[in-house]
RNA sequence: GGACGGUUAGUUCAGUGGUAGAACGCUCGCUUCACAUGCGAGAGGUCGCAGGUUCAAGUCCUGCACCGUCCA
């Protein structure tokens, strides 16, 4: 027993539980009708991905429910898996080409998604192998990954239904295009970079009008591609001018004048040139033109620009060819030789360019696919509105509202080869061709031939489908759907979901769209229909995370150097030890800045733990008492000191805090509420108190009693401490006491809070005996007296009782207070060279004959008089003013009146002291 | 520009209209028989600014300033 080590080892506790805990299955969940479930599906981590500090929060939090729940008896389901993230795993396996020199189109398209693949095997399970090492319980027997045969499957289904009822279509989208690469490149793929240009100011001829409209452009040769002029609604200047007509330049075209929201009045002339083909903004100026009713004209975007960026057939035929740098200079020229160029102006503007090869990103017009999200929207707003999915913290369903009211389509083609290929097949058509061969044919396997013409020459859309729309369906196609299954009926809807605010748009509102299209046709586990909301939501609860900083509140990035390895962490700390500190530090709704010094608390945390449990260790070994485990009623009803009732009732009250703080997804304030209980009442008091007992005269059966309900209490707070710090908390429960060989704490029960312990009376009593301590320990530490030294006590209370509480407990101030004698102040002559100290209405002196700094201890008097006297001249002031006592309730005037008495008695009290002395 | 947060001790944050709290840090004293990753004591706050409601405002209302996040 005693060869526990002095400092808790987070390494060995770490290696040694967990292949233990998944050897016996304790993270396995199974169809369980005697049990309710509790489900959690984890957010999917890239493959592409290592573990971050925001993934330890994340997964922490989860694991913190999972295990609570499954302690409280849920059949728990922590489903795991990742995500193919389409972009950043092909790019990452792009540049292993390019060290060899080969681009993807070397391999084709074949070849090269084996060599994903192969990638994947080799490296893609590293995140979660470093999950494992933080503790999660997940149930590994499940792993799923979108690219997955079954996920796949499900990724066909939604396509194909979303398509038959019309929610999905094809249109025009503005995507970054790489002029050089010749592929459509995310947004964050795009580099922006501050640059040096002009600003262009054009004139174009108003029609019938001896006037102009003078637009400010950086992008002069987009022009060619207008298709209108726009000027805010409000701007009175250019009223006049609305619904006139303009002569483009150069291409000598009509283009009209018209109003929109977006325009900004301060910007260049408060005029600006619309390019719906050519930029994204503009393009979005054009559909809300057409979407207005009673447009004479729609306005079809005019694309000027080919594949490389050149001018293509659009344009006069003298740019056409031109690279649109080139096209650019000759196209002010022309202007100027026009006298329609009216100034140029220095003007720095942000440019993006390919994160790859650095070429200028043209926003580009093409066929893609879309979501159509409105229906779908509305009904995902409603069930959050509604209260039937709850967020915490609750502010963020304000941005969801306003999210869904204004939502776009959602576009879900990508120009990739990772990622499931879109499930359509289109008629490339022989001689017989028809027009409704150009219809795309959906289909989860490619079909044999054309419906219209019977060719059999048909091409798959070359595009895959955005990695949001697998993962949106992840709540369900992790438990197999589309197809039904016991599994799914039990373990659907999950209960919570814990994730990150910044993607509430891309995942969490997806999936309870998806879930609402599809859930409400399976049953429920006893056969019957789904027709709750409730039941088909995906979950529960969404709990939004912190993003974590650093410690002057910098974002983590990779180019600050500024994130810490998690796994340099936990060898430096325990994994224990970050997980305490990254939830303690981490309150509900505000961001954490974090520093790896910070995980001291963890780490002293978990070794003051650990060293509550060796204390206890090396008792039981003194006493030789080999089992001393008491039943639950022995530990709360024998052999009963105020100690042991106040840590009784504490530990109840702190279950029952604790549990309503998980509840309500305050994990924060549930580490607080552990730390609390387990430092200050357990190990500053409690601990300190038994010691009395133990190492005192009792018998040694009492002694091994009061041993074995300390164990007792002990073996109840690893629990309530094991779903936070798991390692060391198992690692002293196997210890303390002999356990079966497949027995675990983290199958053990979760303590129930018994209102019967909650007393009320005893911890005002023990309120009492430790503010007479601190008072003691107050006056031994102003005036120096040496710690080693002994003091007498003589105490004078009016309340009897409380003098026969102190007296009754005599052997705590000798403990903590190092008080070897206790005596009633006798005809009351107050003893000379002596310490004062006034508490709860009575006063206590300390002779201190010799060693008493007169000086010091009128200091100490004086600066509570201070203290006093201001409190009882705020009291008098309220009681003094008449609307008060006269608009304040009876209570609160009650309880002022007995404030004042009590400052009357507290300050003479103190003012006779300091005259005596 | 719009939406939503935040502003309380040196720092990070709790705080439910009625005597401003915690953790860390800081200062002083302790190698006391679980723990110096510790024990005991102490110092430190006109609660961002200006109004308003109220007997009473850190707390409720309005405006402003500054910081942050998301959207454009």
């Amino acid at each position: 027993m005693s060869e526990l080590p002095k400092a808790y080892i987070p390494k060995d506790a770490e290696e040694k539980w967990y292949p233990f805990w998944e050897k016996h299955g304790f993270f396995h969940a199974k169809v369980n009708p005697q049990k309710k479930p509790y489900t959690i599906v984890i957010p999917p981590p890239n493959i592409t991905g290592i573990l971050t500090m925001g993934h330890v929060l994340n997964n922490t939090i989860q694991d913190i429910f999972i295990r609570w729940k499954r302690m409280q008896g849920y059949e728990t389901l922590w489903m795991p898996g990742t995500d193919h993230a389409g972009i950043a795993t092909q790019n990452v396996v792009e540049r292993e080409l390019l060290k060899q020199g080969k681009t993807r189109h070397d391999l084709g398209r074949e070849v090269f998604l084996k060599r994903v693949w192969l990638w994947k095997e080799e490296y893609g399970g590293t995140i979660i192998e470093q999950l494992r090492k933080l503790g999660t319980s997940c149930d590994w027997q499940r792993e799923r990954f979108t690219m997955d045969e079954g996920l796949s499957e499900a990724v066909q289904e939604i396509f194909i239904r979303l398509y038959n009822k019309g929610l999905i279509y094809r249109g025009k989208y503005i995507i970054n295009w790489c002029p050089k690469d010749h592929t459509a490149i995310s947004d964050d793929e795009v580099n922006f970079a501050e640059h040096q240009t002009n600003l262009w100011y054009i004139k174009y001829p108003i029609k019938d009008l001896k006037e102009y409209a003078v637009v400010a452009t950086t992008r002069p040769e987009t022009m060619l591609g207008d298709t209108a002029i726009a000027v805010h609604p409000n701007d009175k200047r250019y009223k006049h001018l609305v619904g006139r007509t303009t002569i483009l330049p150069l291409a000598n075209r009509e283009i009209p004048i018209i109003t929109d929201e977006y325009v900004d009045p301060t910007f260049g002339t408060g005029m600006v040139k619309v390019t719906p083909a050519h930029d994204p903004n503009d393009y979005w100026i054009g559909q809300r033109h057409n979407a207005r009713i009673g447009q004479r004209h729609q306005m079809v975007p005019i694309n000027i620009l080919d594949e490389s960026a050149r001018l293509n057939e659009n344009v006069p035929q003298k740019y056409q060819g031109m690279d649109h740098l080139d096209a650019r200079k000759e196209v002010v020229k022309d202007l100027e030789a026009l006298g329609l160029l009216e100034k140029t102006a220095p003007y720095v503007h942000n440019v993006g360019r390919c994160y790859r090869c650095d070429t200028i990103i043209q926003p580009y017009l093409s066929d893609q696919w879309f979501v159509k999200m409105k229906p779908l929207a509305e009904k995902a707003l409603k069930v959050v509105v509604d209260g039937k999915i709850k967020f915490h913290p609750e502010q963020w369903v304000k941005t969801y509202q306003h999210w869904m009211t204004n939502i776009r389509d959602w576009c879900i083609s990508r120009q990739l080869w990772w990622g499931h290929r879109i499930p359509v097949w289109y008629c490339v058509g022989d001689v017989a061709c028809k027009l409704e061969c150009k219809q795309p044919l959906v289909s989860k396997t490619k079909p044999e031939k054309c419906p219209h013409c019977g060719s059999a020459n048909l091409r798959q859309d070359e595009d895959v489908l955005d990695t949001w729309f697998s993962s949106w369906l992840w709540p369900f196609s992790t438990l197999g759907w589309p197809h039904d299954n016991p599994d799914l009926r039990y373990f659907y809807p999950t209960d919570t979901l814990v994730t990150g605010p910044d993607i509430i748009f891309f995942w969490v509102a997806r999936m309870i769209m998806a879930g609402l299209e599809v859930m409400g046709e399976i049953s429920l586990p006893d056969g019957s229909p789904r027709t709750r909301v409730e039941d088909i939501v995906p979950f529960k609860d969404v709990y939004f995370t912190s993003i974590i900083r650093d410690i002057q509140g910098r974002k983590m990035s990779k180019s600050l150097g500024n994130s810490p390895d998690p796994l340099d962490v936990m060898r430096k700390y325990g994994a224990d030890a970050l997980r305490f500190t990254i939830v303690y530090l981490a309150p509900l709704g505000q961001d954490v800045l974090y520093s790896n010094e910070k995980c001291e608390i963890g780490r002293n945390f978990a070794n003051k733990i650990w060293n509550a449990g060796r204390f206890l260790l090396m008792n039981k070994e003194q006493l030789d008492s080999s089992s001393v485990m008491l039943s639950d009623s022995e530990a709360s009803e024998k052999h009963l000191d105020l100690a042991d009732r106040w840590i009784l009732s504490r530990l109840h009250s702190t279950i029952g805090d604790l549990n309503e703080a998980l509840e309500h997804f305050e994990i924060n304030q549930a580490t607080k509420i552990l730390y609390e209980f387990v430092w200050h009442d357990f190990c500053d008091w409690y601990v300190e108190m038994i010691k009395g007992r133990l190492y005192g005269d009792e018998t040694t059966e009492v002694k091994q009693f009061v041993l074995g309900r300390a164990i007792w209490i002990f073996d109840q707070t690893l629990r309530l401490l094991h779903p936070f710090m798991l390692f060391v908390t198992e690692e002293l429960w196997q210890h303390i006491e002999q356990r079966k060989p497949d027995d675990s704490l983290m199958v053990a029960q979760f303590p129930m809070k018994e209102d019967r312990c909650i007393d009320k009376e005893t911890e005002a009593e023990m309120t009492f005996v430790q503010n007479t301590i601190n008072s003691v320990r107050n006056v031994r530490g102003e005036l120096s007296v040496p710690p080693s030294k002994d003091i007498e006590l003589i105490i004078n209370f009016s309340d009897k009782a409380k003098a026969e509480t102190i007296k009754k407990y005599q052997s705590y101030f000798q403990r903590l207070a190092r008080v070897t004698k206790i005596d009633h102040l006798r005809d009351g002559k107050k003893p000379k060279h002596a310490a004062s100290a006034v508490v709860d209405g009575g006063e206590v002196f300390i002779p201190l004959e010799g060693i008493i700094d007169l000086e010091a201890e009128r200091t100490r008097i004086q600066k509570e008089i201070t203290h006093a006297q201001s409190m009882l001249e705020s009291t008098q002031k309220k009681l003094a003013n008449e609307s008060f006592v006269g608009k304040a309730p009876k209570e609160v005037v009650e309880k002022e009146r007995e404030k004042l008495e009590n400052f009357k008695t507290i300050l003479e009290k103190l003012k006779k002291n300091l005259e005596r002395l």
